[in-house]
DNA sequence: TAGGCCATCTGGTCCT
DNA sequence: AGGACCAGATGGCCTA
């Protein structure tokens, strides 16, 4: 923004412009924190919470976005997706670092959400064309291990989905949102898999 | 060190 | 007239 010419106003106007323009700044102050303030309070209800280090503003916007998304497609197929299905919605659009955030917690590969990222979560893979979409092969064939993990195992289509609700929050984030940092590193740590890109 | 993210300031525009 | 909202500019901080 290019500073304006005051060099004709009056003395007794530049003050009042001043004082006018100090006060627009604090409105300013608080309308965004306003704003910060329910960035955060939307945070909480999206399925990545991580202590160390918050969402970005855009990427809590983007993920909300995915997981109403995914609620939405929930809702309307009456199905529920395998954790496969669900990263790779939720990481529609996301950056790498998220997706890679994502991926962990949800124990799929990171490299298995790279784009392309038009991949209908619900669609059946034995209807599509003979050209399946990569994840499908993958998600028949799950390169998960079950051994050294805690968490059931997510790539069970038959197991519950229970890290996608949390019976003792109001929001509707999975449990493994509310990991903390020792949770995370010590399931990071303990799995076999390969995460480099 | 470059790039991403953020807070803040600022002037313009719209609304009440 | 004054407040709300918006978008551009700037500088600081942090991380890969």
């Amino acid at each position: 923004m290019r500073p304006m010419d005051t060099s004709n106003f009056a003395p007794a106007e530049l003050n009042k412009r001043k004082i006018r323009r100090v006060k627009a700044n604090g409105r300013e102050r608080a309308r965004m924190h306003g704003l910060n303030d329910a960035l955060d309070n939307l945070r909480e209800y999206i399925p990545i919470t991580t202590q160390h280090q918050k969402l970005s503003k855009i990427e809590t916007l983007r993920l909300a976005r995915n997981y109403i998304d995914a609620l939405q497609r929930m809702l309307r197929t009456n199905e529920q997706p395998t954790p496969l299905q669900y990263a790779h919605t939720l990481a529609n659009g996301l950056s790498q670092t998220t997706t890679n955030m994502l991926a962990n917690l949800l124990q799929v590969q990171p490299r298995l959400l790279l784009p392309p990222s038009q991949f209908d979560m619900f669609s059946d893979p034995t209807s599509s064309s003979s050209t399946q979409h990569p994840l499908h092969l993958h998600h028949s064939h799950p390169q998960q291990h079950s051994s050294s993990s805690s968490f059931s195992s997510p790539t069970s289509s038959c197991s519950p989905p229970q890290y996608y609700y949390s019976p003792n929050q109001p929001s509707a984030a999975p449990l493994q949102a509310s990991l903390d940092l020792a949770q995370y590193q010590q399931m990071y740590h303990s799995n076999e898999y390969n995460f480099s890109q």
